[in-house]
DNA sequence: ATGGTAGCCCCGCTA
């Protein structure tokens, strides 16, 4: 079976309702994640996203920072919230598939990472140190994968841009925060010890450039392409031979008030 | 360590 899943930093889940309704209308992906849904879970629009042919729905939010949520065309069993940096920030949420012929045992983990802040500096800056704590938890983690064998996708907003590649200027960048080397090491290590595979740049690898996320501050972001690519999805090592295409949905960025992300689509042949 | 825009929903915080 072909199983595609996608992520997403919506940026407002209620706002841009209709933009997610698009989306999975013209991609159908089996699974969207989604971060950034700024939220609570009382006034999550669980119904309108069911409608769209998703039954299967978690959701964690908190209001008007933060939250994750998964949508799925196949049922999957328990789901669970970490609570990184002993925090109670809604900033992920994973599932298991349980029926979906060859995917069923395939957990996914939906990750939104702190953005950081702006000054790169720990001491100056406690968003940053935040960030650099979250992802020291994320490499304490690892995601299981490797000492279970089970099949896993981790995906979302990593907020870093690791390569020199996933930016439009690696030496303009190298002191700001998404690509600075403590940044960059930090998730490639943690990304390389769990033995996950970055399954974006497995397909397109460097020097090719990719970004999935422009800032708004950009007044003409198409012109100017000053992108990061700041959204991921790795694949335990099991799964990496079942990878056959990748897909960074650029025009959504043109849609009216959109998200300052971009969707990112795999698809696997299980 | 510039300023730029966007979303939250009360206006400053986070991105």
């Amino acid at each position: 079976m072909k199983l595609t899943v996608s992520t997403w930093n919506i940026n407002s889940v209620r706002l841009r309702i209709e933009q997610v309704g698009r989306f999975l209308a013209e991609h159908r992906p089996d699974v969207l994640c989604l971060q950034e849904t700024k939220c609570p879970n009382d006034v999550f629009p669980l119904k309108a996203l069911q409608s769209f042919g998703y039954p299967f729905v978690v959701h964690m939010g908190q209001k008007g920072y933060n939250g994750v949520a998964i949508l799925s065309r196949y049922p999957f069993s328990t789901t669970s919230v970490m609570e990184m940096c002993g925090r109670a920030d809604a900033r992920h949420i994973t599932v298991t598939l349980t029926e979906a012929k060859g995917a069923s045992g395939i957990t996914i983990h939906n990750f939104y990472v702190p953005a950081g802040g702006d000054i790169p500096n720990p001491d100056l800056n406690e968003k940053f140190k935040h960030k650099l704590q979250f992802m020291d938890e994320l490499r304490a983690w690892g995601g299981r994968s490797k000492p279970t064998g089970a099949p896993a996708i981790l995906v979302g907003d990593l907020n870093v841009a690791p390569l020199e590649n996933d930016v439009w200027s690696h030496k303009q960048l190298l002191d700001v925060v998404s690509h600075t080397p403590v940044e960059t090491s930090a998730l490639e290590a943690l990304r390389g010890e769990a033995g996950w595979i970055d399954a974006m740049r497995h397909l397109r690898p460097e020097p090719e450039k990719i970004y999935s996320w422009w800032s708004y501050r950009s007044p003409d972001w198409a012109a100017a392409n000053k992108g990061r690519r700041l959204d991921h999805i790795w694949l335990s090592g099991d799964l990496a031979g079942s990878l056959r295409a990748m897909d960074v949905t650029r025009e959504t960025r043109g849609w009216e008030r959109p998200s300052d992300h971009v969707p990112v689509t795999v698809t696997l042949e299980l």
